[in-house]
DNA sequence: AACGCCAATGAAAACGTTTACATTCGCGCC
DNA sequence: GGCGCGAATGTAAACGTTTTCATTGGCGTT
């Protein structure tokens, strides 16, 4: 039914080895036949068989990518920078969402093996059994945000304790002293290295105030009922910096709903730089991650990785982040975007 | 160097078949080696390859998605829905967004030919000649949001029509009568339908109010801008419709800024409800799409023609909305969300 | 004019599956 | 006890490419 590589060698009256040969933009080919090949590839609406020639070549020219359910902003630039990498280099990729549990990511990375040259890995749920599992399985892959180490995958991180360490620095360079964090999820890698970077900044700048630390798992509503914790405290802290931008808003909420002004009577900051960060009123100060620009250098890495299999050692690399400075931290900012400078 | 099915049926000590038979859960084979091969299988971590396997089924398992690089929720809740039906019936799902031109949204699909079973397509350079050439080469497709028809290919839309046409009843409803519209793109399909609705509205039940549209392109901006020239007129609106919630946003600043009241003032709604429209205050009445479960239906719909050609003709879906009453219309909600009743 | 060489092309093997067809084997039936 | 039959398994062809190796033919060299 469908045209394949031999119908067009008919039909150009050469054979199939140099229509492939043709095709594929071998030198081998007088220019003369390379065009009445092509002309009758076109008019056939010739399109070889992915399978047969991954079938042959071991390269099937698509990365997977294995995403968790993330929100959604963040997953479509994740997305984007991906996508945008992976065609300048002709490359498809294959996602894979929405994975509840370890063993379902397992099983969503055990489908795509076979279909994928290489895959791009940011999951929860992958830790070090997994990682040992696929060891033997040798498919490249770069693990994104990940607290493990490896010395076979490439790891590409975000510098959530730099970004929160910066943050913090810029608070209490606004003048405030008594700095509340609220906090991501327990087990959550990010949550938890915006927790450090938030200790050692206050550690580092105002190392005789107490850390204050409000629990939240990422969710508006975690940060709505943080906010209304820290309203009933005795004594209220000057400043609220939320683990991420979402809870920032809920936490805004909060705030506004018990008449407290934001920024005059408490300055709030997030985490993220998602665009309803620039809607709420006042626009909200928060870390800005570029991540789309996390999304491509992945894939950058990936494909280095198979290009070139023995030069290429495992590494990590970690994206910087930047603070943007909007009415909620109390700052009179001249500079919108401040870039994080390495500590 | 991978593991083969022929080093599987070594090991187990039966031929390929056998082990192709019991993978596959043909029913000729017996119990006892069923599980001896799939003991063996999995010791040996064999995953079959995909590419021999389609060559000869001439199915690949896998379902392309051409998108447009939409904003940011939109584009991830589309991809959450599609993935989320995929995975439910074990299908890949191979994206590739962003395209500038028709010619590289061609590129791209044509790309993908061969690669997959069918295609889920959404893209605003998707016109009729680019149907026809698509039409020889038949692949099964479903077309998302396009004006065209098409007896080959089935069609998924949002009803925008219908979405414009409750909006503007409600803000009669409300007891405006003087409404604005701020359009989207000149020619953008949804903009173009939700132009169709708010006029048949005011046609319908203001007739003797003129219509009043204002430019925009579906951009902040826009929004803004077109607020400012609503603020200049010597006759102010009573409320304004954008045709987009990123447009209203954008309005909304404009409206501030010239210290106007909204809703006391100049009532606001938008068209889509993304996060945003929640955040901005007051919260933005809208017209809610159900994105995720666009996707899903469309990727159902592609099934359903992949499994059975014959039976399934073209049709088009539409999808309905739902008016999503908050603050910024002056509404004295009792009901948060009112269906969209069909007209 | 014969020879060798190089460029262009063709023939065929190989890739890893699935499946139609062939083979084997045990068993019940005449 | 031979025969047919059906179940279980094996053999081999086919899928559409790429690539190695062989073949052809033209041309320059001696």
């Amino acid at each position: 039914m469908a045209v394949t590589i031999k119908d067009v060698a008919r039909e150009a009256r050469v054979s199939v080895a140099s229509v492939s040969r043709a095709l594929n933009g071998h030198d081998t080919v007088t220019e003369d036949t390379r065009q009445r090949i092509a002309r009758v590839a076109t008019r056939l609406r010739y399109i070889p068989h992915s399978g047969a020639r991954s079938l042959i070549t071991r390269r099937t020219q698509t990365i997977g990518a294995l995403l968790p359910d993330l929100h959604g902003e963040f997953f479509s630039e994740l997305i984007r920078g991906i996508d945008l990498a992976a065609r300048a280099r002709g490359l498809h990729l294959l996602v894979s969402s929405s994975h509840g549990d370890a063993s379902e990511a397992a099983a969503a990375l055990r489908a795509m093996q076979g279909r994928v040259d290489g895959m791009l890995v940011m999951s929860p749920h992958v830790d070090a059994g997994f990682l040992r599992d696929q060891l033997l399985a040798d498919l490249p892959m770069v693990l994104m945000n990940t607290p493990l180490e490896s010395a076979h995958y490439s790891i590409m991180n975000v510098d959530n304790y730099g970004g929160a360490f910066s943050m913090v620095r810029h608070l209490i360079g606004c003048g405030h002293r008594r700095i509340a964090l609220i906090a991501g999820p327990e087990h959550n890698y990010d949550a938890a290295e915006r927790l450090r970077g938030y200790c050692a900044a206050m550690a580092r700048f105002a190392p005789m105030m107490p850390t204050q630390v409000m629990h939240g798992d990422f969710t508006e509503e975690s940060g709505n009922r943080a906010g209304r914790e820290l309203l009933a405290l005795k004594v209220r802290p000057q400043a609220v910096f939320a683990a991420n931008d979402i809870m920032a808003a809920g936490c805004l909420y909060a705030l506004k709903e018990a008449g407290v002004r934001v920024p005059d009577d408490i300055a709030l900051t997030g985490f993220d730089d998602i665009p309803i960060a620039r809607f709420v009123s006042p626009p909200l100060t928060t870390v800005r991650i570029r991540i789309a620009d996390l999304g491509q250098r992945a894939l950058e890495r990936l494909v280095q990785t198979l290009e070139e299999p023995a030069m290429t050692r495992a590494s990590v690399q970690t994206l910087e982040c930047e603070i943007v400075i909007r009415a909620s931290c109390g700052a009179t900012a001249n500079t919108e975007v401040q870039q994080n400078k390495k500590i």
